[in-house]
DNA sequence: CTAAATGATTCCAC
DNA sequence: GTGGAATCATTTAG
């Protein structure tokens, strides 16, 4: 490798030594005021280097060896090595200081969490499992999805890891060879191995530069991916009948306070196969929708009332429900619960009183 | 195909 | 954090 620069000087020499007249005439100008004894000095070491290329390979490697056995070689190296440290060293190893730590560290926490980086637990991550879990709780409807986004998860995740180790093996291969280069190196120039140690460091930098690029682009493809299947999330499915009839009679059968503690969202969602925060988004629409056009679900209202009525009234044949303000326990008092509910939602509404009578009649109806 | 229904999201006030 | 209100986006009924 560093043989070419030997030979390209060696060329010059061959050609020098074809203008002898030249370089006569150069010594001659020179050495006029400084003695034979310099020129002579001079034109001996011209000659040296003009039938360098005469000498065999053998006596170079020879006179290279003996120059490194030398006693006073490590002196000497450490000297050079010093002068060098204080003068271009210094200059190099004060700049560039600032710590890209803290970013790379966002970085590596956020493909942790995305379980795009770490180890690999099913081909998915903890974050796409609550997505899944968040969108459609254990509907059986949403897997497709939810694989489909993995797959692409995994994707990601394989190019990420290919990439990876990639830029590693690069990055070891061209670190060896800076090494072995610099030791070589470190024979015929003075190179400290604390030079080398720098350089290694520099390097490394370099190269886990483009690693965090790898990592910033890998983060944002997740993003784009995340943010498509939270888009897909409002693809949306009506519940099913059941669900809807379970929440439907909560909501009735509490029409005066229709506001689910946590512990009845929960139940509410068991039952239903759906998550809590379904149950209050249910919760949340009904609520308003009802209060908005209480007519439209008036007859929805009676249904489910009577319904409510039926199941206390067998439970009350029963003689095992303990009575409480807000679940009547009969049909005629269900039916006057609505009654008495839709007075107080009216009365509390600025809708007037046409749209309160009619809804009066629509309920007393029943009755008749 | 259109309008209504419906689940989800967003913004705001408390 | 929660609920009301408006709105979005999709599904469903006619």
């Amino acid at each position: 490798m560093d043989e070419q620069p030997r030979l390209m000087h060696a060329h010059a020499a061959v050609g020098m030594s074809g203008h002898p007249g030249l370089s006569q005439h150069i010594t001659d100008n020179t050495g006029a005021t400084d003695g034979d004894g310099r020129k002579q000095d001079i034109g001996d070491i011209l000659h040296q280097i003009m039938t360098i290329t005469d000498q065999s390979l053998d006596e170079a490697q020879a006179r290279k060896h003996a120059l490194n056995c030398h006693r006073m070689k490590p002196a000497l190296f450490n000297v050079l090595c010093e002068v060098k440290e204080k003068t271009v060293l210094s200059i190099r190893g004060a700049q560039e200081e600032e710590s890209p730590d803290a970013q790379l560290m966002r970085l590596d926490n956020m493909l942790l969490a995305e379980g795009v980086s770490g180890p690999e637990k099913g081909g998915g991550s903890a974050a796409a499992a609550a997505a899944a879990a968040a969108s459609a709780g254990v509907g059986a409807d949403n897997s497709a999805e939810h694989s489909d986004y993995r797959a692409k998860l995994t994707q990601i995740r394989q190019i990420y890891h290919t990439e990876l180790e990639k830029y590693e093996q690069a990055c070891n291969e061209f670190t060896t060879h800076v090494m072995n280069l610099l030791r070589e190196q470190s024979r015929t120039r003075p190179i400290s191995p604390k030079e080398i140690e720098r350089m290694v460091n520099i390097i490394h930098r370099k190269f886990s530069s483009i690693q965090m690029q790898l990592k910033q682009s890998t983060c944002e493809a997740v993003m784009i991916l995340r943010s498509r299947f939270l888009d897909a999330r409002r693809k949306r499915r009506n519940f099913n009948k059941q669900a809807t009839e379970i929440l439907n009679e909560y909501f009735y059968s509490h029409l005066s306070n229709p506001y689910p503690s946590e512990e009845a969202k929960e139940e509410l969602a068991k039952k239903c196969s759906i998550t809590v925060s379904q149950v209050s988004n249910w919760f949340g629409n009904k609520r308003i929708r009802y209060k908005k056009n209480i007519g439209k679900f008036q007859e929805e209202a009676n249904i489910y009332a009577a319904r409510t009525a039926v199941n206390a009234a067998s439970v009350s044949a029963h003689g095992s429900q303990a009575n409480s303000p807000s679940t009547p326990n009969s049909a005629g008092e269900t039916i006057l619960h609505v009654f008495l509910t839709n007075m107080f939602l009216f009365t509390s509404d600025s809708n007037g009183f046409g749209s309160l009578w009619v809804c009066c009649l629509e309920i007393v109806f029943p009755f008749d």
